[in-house]
DNA sequence: TTGTAGGCGTTATCAG
DNA sequence: CTGATAACGCCTACAA
C-alpha cells in the first residue's frame, strides 16, 4: 500500500500538499492540486484510516448498540442507520447488548475503547442514571425508542401513546365496543404509553376495559396465546382483540384458528410493529407501523449533523406512527347496515 | 483519556514494559506486571485503538458484508458473528452490499480502507473471478454459502443438496408420492443444491415431477402464491407441495387458506430455512433448519483461528442441515391404516 | 528482565 | 500558496 510519502514525492510537493487536497482545503492551487490528484489516482493510494484517525482524532465510525440482532426491528434500525452514515462515508461499529445491563455496559466501553465518534445506542437494561452520566463524557450519543428528560436532546423514539391511540380509535370508528387488550411488560415505556394511547380513545367512547379482557404478557407469541385462551374462558364477549405487538397477535391468532374462530369475521385483530410477521400472517395483520426505518435514518442524521457538523435540516425526536390497514379487521357497522 | 506514559511514568518503568505487559508479554517480571497492572487500573488506562493499529497494523476489527441487514436470514448471521468475535475481543464492522455488484465492490474497498484485519462475506452479485482475485491480496476473508473451488478453503456453506434431500425424503417417507416443487431461481446454487437434492431423494423411489407442478420463483411470497395457483389450476393431483423455502411456502399456504384447502389433511406443505415465519405460520411451518447460526460461529472461527491465530479445532466448511417438524405435514400412511 | 529509540502514516502549526 | 516538522500513542527490534 502506498503512503502520503510516494505520493508527495512522485508528484513533487510537500506531505502536507498533498494532505491538503485529500482534506479538500481550499487554500491549495488548482494546477497542483489536479497534480495530485491524478498521482493519487495513478498510484491507487488511499489513506491509511489508523494514521488519519490517530493524527485527527476522529475515526469516521460510530457505534451500534442494540439488544440483538436479529428479529425484524433491529435489522432493520441497523440497515437503515448504515445507510444513511454510509452516504457519507462513516462506518457503522455494531454490537449487541443482550438486554443484559452488564453486557451493555460493557459493549459501550468496548465501542469508546474503539474511538467511536458517537455511538446509537438502543439499551434496555441500563438505568436513565448511568445514560445521564455517560452524557457528561466525551462520546456524544443517540438513544434510540426511550425518552430521558435530562438528556432529552439524545432522544429519538416513537410516540408509542399515539399509536396506541390510532389503533384503537380505529377500531373504534369500524363500530367496535368491546375490546380485549393483550399488553407488553408495563414496566416498559414503550407498552406504558401504548396501553395509555389505547385507554385515551377508549375513554373518548366512554368505555373501560374488562379485567379478564386484560392480559399482561412479554411481547412473545406464547403469551398471546395464553392470553386468547384467557379471554375465551372468561366468557366476557368481545369483538376486537388489540395486541401491544405483532408477535403476541400471532399468538392469539393461532389460538383463535384452533377454536374454528372465523378472522375477522367473529373477531378482529390488530398488532403493533408492522412486522414481517404482519404480512406473512393469516389473514395478514393490520397493524401499527413502528417507522423503524425513519427511526434509523434519524438517529444516524443526528450524528451527521451534530458531529460530523453536515448540514442538515431539524431532527424530529418523536416519530409519528401510522395505521396499515390488512385483512384482520371487520367493520361492524357496514354488516350491520348489510344486515338490516 | 491517559496515555501509555503516564502509566510508565506512576509506575517507574519505561512505556516498552508497559507494552509488554498490555500485551502479555511473558518475558515481563512477576512483580513489575502487578505494578503497571495496579496503575493501569488505577488511572483507567485504556489503550489507544487507532495507535495500536497504526503501530502493529493489526485493527482486532473483521469487516462483515451481507446483502442488507433486515430480513430473518442475516440478522442472525451477523449475531452469531458478533458474539462469536467478541468473545475474543474483536470487533465487528458491517456493511451492506444490496445485492448490487458495484455496491458490494465498494463495500469491500470501503471495509478493506479500515483496515479490517478479515471480511466476512455474504455476497451475491459478484463474480467468482472477483473473489478469486481477492483472494490473493492482503486482507483474509471467508466467504458465506457459496462454493468456488479455487479458494474452497475460504468457503463455509449449507450442503444444500443435503437438506433437499433430506425434505424430499421425509415426504416420502409419511407416504406421500405426488408432489408439486415450488423453487428458487435456479441460476442460485443454493437453489440449484435444493433442487438436485429433491430430485434425487424423488429418484430413489422412481417419481418424477410433473412439469404442471413445478414452478421456479424469486424466493418471495408472492411467487409461492402465484406457484399454488397454477398448481391447483393445473387440475394435476398432489398431496404435498416443496417449498425451496418458508417464505414461498407462506404465500402458498395463504392461497391453500383461501381455497379452503384443509392443511395439512388435503395438503402437506414443507419449507427451507427454518425462518422464524416457520413458527409463526398456520399451521406452523415444517421446515429444513438452515444451521445460519452455525455458519456465523464457523465463520467467525475461521477468522479467529487462521488470522488471529486462535487455537481452535478444525473447521468445519460444510455444515448439515436438518429437518424441524411441525403440524404442515400429515402422513398419508397413518390415515391409510386407520381407514383401512 | 528492562530501557532506548526509531517507525507506523497522518494532521496541523508555523514559517516562509 | 507551500514546506518543514512536531505531534498523535503505541509496538518492537536492539541494547544493556
Amino acid at each position: 500500500m502506498s503512503t502520503i510519502y510516494e505520493v508527495s514525492k512522485l508528484a513533487g510537493v510537500s506531505i502536507a500538499t498533498v494532505s491538503r487536497v485529500l482534506n479538500n482545503n481550499k487554500v491549495v492551487n488548482e494546477k497542483t492540486r489536479r497534480n495530485v490528484l491524478d498521482v493519487i489516482e495513478q498510484l491507487n493510494y488511499r489513506p491509511n484510516a489508523s494514521a488519519k484517525s490517530l493524527a485527527s482524532q476522529i475515526t469516521d465510525s460510530v457505534g451500534i448498540l442494540v439488544p440483538e440482532f436479529h428479529g425484524p426491528f433491529y435489522g432493520c434500525l441497523m440497515g437503515s442507520i448504515e445507510k444513511t452514515l454510509r452516504a457519507k462515508n462513516k462506518y457503522a461499529l455494531v454490537a449487541s447488548g443482550q438486554s443484559s445491563e452488564e453486557i451493555e455496559k460493557k459493549s459501550i466501553e468496548f465501542l469508546i475503547s474503539r474511538n467511536c465518534d458517537a455511538l446509537v445506542l438502543h439499551v434496555e437494561a441500563l438505568s436513565d442514571e448511568y445514560l445521564i452520566e455517560l452524557s457528561k463524557k466525551n462520546t456524544p450519543f443517540v438513544l434510540i425508542n426511550r425518552y430521558i428528560e435530562e438528556i432529552s436532546h439524545h432522544c429519538i423514539y416513537l410516540d408509542n401513546e399515539h399509536g396506541g391511540y390510532i389503533m384503537a380509535k380505529y377500531l373504534l370508528e369500524q363500530g367496535h365496543r368491546n375490546f380485549a387488550y393483550i399488553s407488553g411488560p408495563l414496566q416498559k415505556s414503550d407498552s406504558k404509553g401504548r396501553y395509555l394511547g389505547v385507554q385515551q380513545a377508549l375513554l373518548e367512547y366512554d368505555i373501560s376495559l374488562n379485567e379478564s379482557l386484560f392480559y399482561q404478557g412479554n411481547f412473545h407469541q406464547e403469551c398471546g396465546s395464553k392470553a386468547m385462551k384467557k379471554f375465551i374462558n372468561s366468557n366476557v364477549g368481545f369483538t376486537a382483540v388489540i395486541c401491544a405487538n405483532d408477535q403476541m397477535a400471532i399468538g392469539a391468532l393461532l389460538v383463535a384458528h384452533e377454536k374454528g374462530i372465523d378472522i375477522p369475521r367473529d373477531v378482529s385483530f390488530i398488532g403493533f410493529d408492522n412486522s414481517i410477521l404482519a404480512q406473512y400472517s393469516y389473514p395478514e395483520l393490520s397493524s401499527i407501523d413502528n417507522q423503524v426505518e425513519n427511526i434509523g435514518e434519524m438517529a444516524a442524521n443526528w450524528v451527521l449533523k451534530y458531529v460530523y457538523q453536515e448540514p442538515l435540516k431539524d431532527i424530529e425526536h418523536i416519530l409519528k406512527p401510522r395505521l396499515i390497514n390488512r385483512n384482520s379487521v371487520s367493520t361492524l357497522i357496514e354488516r350491520f347496515i348489510y344486515i338490516s
